[in-house]
DNA sequence: CGTCTATTTGAATGTACTCAAAAGCGGTGG
DNA sequence: CCACCGCTTTTGAGTACATTCAAATAGACG
């Protein structure tokens, strides 16, 4: 059986059966993008849940004005998707692109529901997915308030090596929530 | 029975007997506080979860330098805690305060492991309250980095009148991340 | 009524943005 | 292998946003 990533994902917090494995392969899909492919359009229903195999992913959203701000980035053995969009089908606020070429599993929504139901072990996954991906992203909130541009740049470059080196200085700072020029004239220092 | 909002919270994704409602009602315990009581002190282990039945509450972090900054509020039917302090024993980000005066009800770290394993549809409620959570704090990220403050301002307004009535401009202000000198300011327009 | 804190106001300062232009860098084709 | 193209990064000047500090005013509470 073909040695998935997102096997090891799962196993971090349940255990899974060769039978098991098998029957989750065929629930899911596992795609093969190019670099600068929009996996999700912003505007539309997206129905999937994105985990990344191999390669790299960017979310962001793009305002009327042009100003664009990334939401999240995702490497390898990451997961990644517009969850209000994928839960509560409404359109998404934001595209997400391949940063690379890139192998990408997707999760059904209705697919997923079903997992739930039939595996109630996923129930208990997803729901530490979820906890730790809460847990980041009210630390996020902390930081983004109490802390200076610089501040945050540091630690961004310090808590995620990976990510920096797969994006360009322009996505970090459409990330933190300034402007390439000044991310540029921090570094100055 | 006493008629607890907590179960009608529970009750909104899963479903619960009167029996199983007893056992919750021990495993659990409510506590009333007083307004400026301090729930959770910033630098100690936190292991509680907290459910507000009455009242509200205000996570905050305090940085050396005294500035403060508001994490979440909590009103009637909201769920609070530090969830890295709670999940992963970390010292608390934050202090939590009752804004008025307030009964919380406490589920305690290992009472609610335990639960997970004893009634496993706990974990179907926890992964869909952890996943709305989740959705808040993506959409308060976009917000953060894309909107200005003004933007902002009036969009907690109107997404959160419940609490608005129940708190301090300053206490607005050190959630979207100003001082309240400048949040002043943006209303006299 | 007096005290304590929140809010408002204003001036001076610092942080971050806009716009425009120059410099660097990687890929592509001749 | 070099020249060119497109894109990112850097730099700088001018402007707008947001903070600090200090003081005045207004509200809440005992």
């Amino acid at each position: 059986m073909v040695d998935y990533q997102i096997f090891k994902n799962f196993q971090k917090h349940i255990s899974l059966n060769d039978a098991e494995k098998d029957y989750l392969k065929s629930s899911f899909i596992l795609r093969e993008v190019s670099r600068k492919d929009l996996v999700v359009r912003q505007g539309q229903i997206c129905k999937k849940l994105l985990f990344v195999e191999s390669g790299s992913l960017r979310a962001f959203n793009v305002r009327d004005d042009g100003k664009e701000s990334t939401i999240m980035f995702a490497v390898r053995d990451w997961w990644i998707t517009d969850m209000d969009c994928f839960v509560n089908r409404k359109p998404s606020l934001v595209s997400i692109e391949a940063l690379e070429d890139s192998s990408i599993i997707e999760l059904d929504f209705h697919i997923l529901e079903n997992l739930y139901l039939e595996m109630p072990k996923f129930e208990r996954f997803f729901r530490i997915l979820f906890q730790n991906a809460y847990i980041r992203e009210q630390s996020r909130a902390l930081h983004n308030i109490s802390f200076t541009t610089e501040e945050r740049y540091r630690q961004f470059v310090e808590s995620y090596p990976a990510i920096v080196k797969k994006v360009t200085q322009r996505q970090i700072a459409s990330y933190l929530g300034v402007t390439p020029e000044f991310l540029s004239s921090i570094k100055r220092k």
